[in-house]
DNA sequence: GGTCATGTTGACTA
DNA sequence: TTAGTCAACATGAC
């Protein structure tokens, strides 16, 4: 799930049942998740605080702990927050459980362990760490972002996909915009003529927030949306032609041959 | 057994 | 130097 909307998502959920609410304890299910951060550290600077806002960037989410203090968040593949108003024992794969003293508990659940928690004086330590590029949502102005695909040498895709370029878009909202837009995944991002790269940008916007209207549930999606449409050989929800799939960088890219042409 | 899966990183190659 | 491909990480569903 994790992309940009899907992590817009979280944080409204982190912020409406996370914040401000005195920690009790941090327990840990599975250190993977920590990386080198000690289990003991996190738990000992979080137990008796309270998380007071967030914020997100790309596809991390950053919590605001104390003055200089901030929790980094990050969900792999398979990474969400749940909260339970009681002591229950959580569902799925809990990872790292903040238990709260109200009795309440907020469970960073995440299968496949490709997710990561870490403790940061501030969120640019950590965007200048991975050099993510800015926000496709909140920091990307049009004029940025034809100046990003008339000097990237990358596919389409793989540049709408760069975190280093512009930070929040994956693997399947690259397959949708690129579908909404009518462009093939595999096209050079600089051989996009200048209109083409406007109504992308358009699109990309559109994209990404009509998700977060929608909370991100496929069945709440406009129906002509490639999401719930990805397997080869399915009828396009605009033509009705035979849904393809690609391999672009190294991921499985699902496009329409009639919709999206190989001509810019 | 095999393939595939919403992410990131490092090795290797052109 | 810039990109593309592939493998690895860990787990599960076909």
């Amino acid at each position: 799930m994790p992309e940009l909307p899907d992590v817009e998502v979280f944080k409204e959920y982190f912020d409406s049942n996370g914040l401000d609410k005195p920690i009790k304890e941090v327990e840990m299910r599975e250190e993977a998740v920590l990386g080198d951060l000690q289990p003991r550290v996190l738990r000992n600077i979080l137990k008796g605080e309270r998380f007071l806002s967030s914020l997100r960037h790309g596809k991390y989410l950053f919590i605001k702990v104390g003055d200089a203090t901030w929790l980094s968040v990050h969900f792999g593949m398979t990474g969400y927050f749940d909260y339970y108003q009681t002591e229950l024992e959580p569902d799925g794969h809990p990872r790292v459980i903040f238990h709260f003293k109200d009795g309440s508990q907020m469970v960073y659940d995440c299968q496949r362990k490709l997710g990561e928690l870490d403790l940061l004086s501030e969120p640019a330590e950590l965007i200048e760490e991975k050099n993510l590029g800015p926000d496709a949502l909140k920091d990307v102005g049009q004029d940025e972002f034809k100046d990003i695909f008339t000097s990237s040498r990358a596919m389409a895709k793989s540049t709408l996909m760069n975190q280093e370029t512009i930070a929040g878009i994956g693997n399947i909202y690259s397959d949708e915009i690129l579908f909404q837009t009518g462009i093939h995944p595999r096209i050079k991002a600089s051989r996009l003529t200048s209109e083409k790269i406007t109504r992308l940008y358009g699109k990309m916007n559109q994209v990404l927030n009509r998700a977060i209207e929608r909370e991100v549930d496929p069945e709440k999606l406009p129906e002509d949306y490639l999401l719930s449409h990805r397997t080869p050989g399915t009828p396009c929800p605009k033509c009705g032609s035979k849904i393809e799939r690609v391999k672009v960088s190294g991921r499985s890219a699902y496009f329409c041959p009639e919709c999206q042409k190989v001509s810019a």
